[in-house]
RNA sequence: GCCCCCAUCGUCUAGAGGCCUAGGACACGGGCCUUUCAAGCCCGCGACAGGGGUUCGAAUCCCCUUGGGGGCACCA
């Protein structure tokens, strides 16, 4: 068995800081790819160990945004698990008795240093223009000293006693041996003076405890692998296998992709996931989109399903380089799944954007038949669900409401208002006795009478465009008549010449 | 400033020494189809950052330069 199909245990670790952004649902997707692959487990842990940037809302984000892409989680903390809690807040007294075990072991040590004393200590490597951090004073303090602080009362943290001399070498799947000098960890606090554990301790501790097997995060952690791998060489445990994932780059390729909207030339581009998924993205499009970035399904096959995904994920093919996002790829992939949509699943997507949109009831379009008559007019004409609403409204708006603002549009190039009018006069005789009343029906007569008349037939039905939908641009012209009926055509079509006739100033 | 990572079309990518006169996709340009708009189909544009090695042979291996990115908190 190669190493990718032996189960593995995988974790999405976010910090409930702030909403759910594209990179976090990459290194989510990622996570969950590899535990799919292999028949493992994915686990969601949540990270809450600063408690000022603690949001509530965050966490209800971050969890809509991971089951609206699908990733759903074995283990986590809204179902449990054997190795929880699964929120680092409520692991506390873990993290309190692997610090004591350290600092018992002289792997750590307690550091009295206050803010203001590391203040202090900053500006003066400054002003000397020495390499910033922390320099260890409180590393070597006399069992006097150490008890003398104690009883002044001074907080203090516990910092790891990171080796003087040598190097750290972690190995990442797919970028290698990372090699650093032991004195350039500055004995990172493990313990804040809270009792809170900081990110670089808790991970390690319950990493360990959770019997994650592969870390597969962000490239921004790969500069403190080496002081967790000092950790878990003081614990005398085994490090997972380690896959730093390439950052997401902005859309303007410069810069990490932050929780900010970001404008390149003018242009608004999203980043949040509930962004895109009211942007009316589907959660299939970009499964697929993402899954291509990073890695790569099959060159020449850009639409894969995420059975296929799962079935050829491989995590050493990952690749390490950074990415900008290539939105527009995102929005073609979109408008490729829309049209693969069955028109009643379409339907169904669409009815609680047009409901907000053309202020209708929900539940009513869910069920419409008209709607799902327009449907198929539609999908093959948007690349987004919140593009449906104005190509279709017209059909949700009462005939005696049309109103033409511009009657000038009715009249279509090559023909003056009286010949317009003259052709919509036309029409209303071919509505009026076409039978059945179908689009089919409805082409074959305006083309022979197009024809007849000695007009093109773009000219000839452009007018009835206009008519029926207020709009030169518009879904297929026949099949929008046979969606309102005989009826609702008819008085369109009648009130266009209205329009057209008093703006022109002829009598009626 | 110090440390680390990365480097193929504008963008996402294929490429693990000869299959590469570098393949695919999006975007862009042109054409076909066509009742508008789309969709679809066809064609085109377009890249191995630079310099040294290694080798019979390098996009692929090594080194340097350059460029980009990430990290240097009692945030994650």
């Amino acid at each position: 068995m190669s190493e990718t199909q032996t189960p593995v245990r995988v974790r999405f670790a976010p910090s409930p800081t702030g909403y759910l952004h594209l990179g976090g649902l990459r290194t989510a997707l990622f996570n969950w790819l590899h535990a799919r692959h292999t028949g493992g487990k994915f686990i969601l842990r949540i990270e809450d160990t600063d408690q000022k940037r603690f949001n509530p809302e965050s966490l209800e984000d971050l969890m809509t945004g991971l089951r609206w892409l699908g990733l759903e989680w074995d283990e986590g903390p809204d179902m449990g698990g054997p190795y929880g809690p699964y929120t680092q807040s409520e692991r506390q007294a873990i993290y309190t008795e692997y610090a004591e075990q350290l600092i018992a072991a002289g792997y750590a040590y307690h550091c009295y240093c206050t803010a203001a004393e590391l203040d202090a200590m900053r500006e003066e490597q400054r002003a000397k223009g020495l390499a910033q951090g922390y320099d260890r004073r409180y590393r070597n303090l006399s069992v006097d000293e150490q008890a003398a602080l104690q009883a002044e009362g001074r907080p203090s943290v516990i910092r790891l006693a990171a080796p003087l001399e040598g190097t750290t070498v972690v190995h990442d799947l797919i970028r290698g041996d990372i090699e650093v000098e032991n004195s350039s960890i500055l004995d990172p606090v493990l313990v804040k003076s809270d009792g809170m554990p900081t990110y670089h301790f808790a991970v390690v501790v319950d990493d360990h405890l959770m019997k994650i097997t592969h870390v597969i995060r962000g490239e921004e952690w790969i500069s403190s692998a080496p002081q967790h791998k000092l950790l878990y060489d003081a614990f005398g445990w085994q490090m997972p296998v380690l896959v730093h994932l390439p950052v997401i780059l902005d859309p303007s390729g410069k810069g990490k992709m932050s929780k900010r909207k970001t404008v390149v030339a003018g242009k608004e581009y999203l980043a949040l996931v509930h962004e895109f998924i009211e942007a009316g993205y589907l959660p299939e499009a970009m499964f697929n989109f993402l899954t291509n970035v990073g890695w790569n399904y099959d060159p020449e096959q850009e639409i894969f399903t995420r059975e296929q995904a799962v079935e050829r994920f491989d995590i050493r093919g990952i690749n390490p380089t950074a990415a900008a996002l290539p939105y527009s790829k995102l929005e073609w992939m979109n408008g490729m799944y829309i049209r693969e949509l069955a028109p009643a699943d379409l339907q169904q997507r669409l009815a609680p954007f047009l409901a907000k949109q053309l202020g209708l009831d929900e539940a009513e379009l869910r069920q419409s038949e008209r709607l799902a008559k327009l449907v198929p007019l539609v999908q093959e004409r948007i690349k987004l669900l919140t593009e449906a609403w104005d190509k279709i409204d017209w059909a949700f708006i009462p005939a005696n409401e049309i109103a033409y603002p511009d009657p000038t549009i009715l009249i279509s190039k090559g023909l003056d208002g009286t010949q317009t009018v003259a052709v919509l006069r036309t029409g209303v005789e071919l509505l009026e006795e076409v039978e059945p009343f179908t689009a089919v029906a409805l082409e074959a007569l305006f083309r022979t009478a197009a024809e007849a008349a000695g007009i093109k037939v773009g000219s000839y039905f452009a007018p009835f465009r206009v008519a029926i939908t207020g709009r030169t641009v518009s879904p297929p012209l026949f099949e929008s008549m046979e969606v309102l009926g005989r009826d609702e055509t008819l008085a369109r079509v009648e009130n266009a010449i209205l329009a057209l006739q008093s703006h022109i100033g002829e009598k009626v």
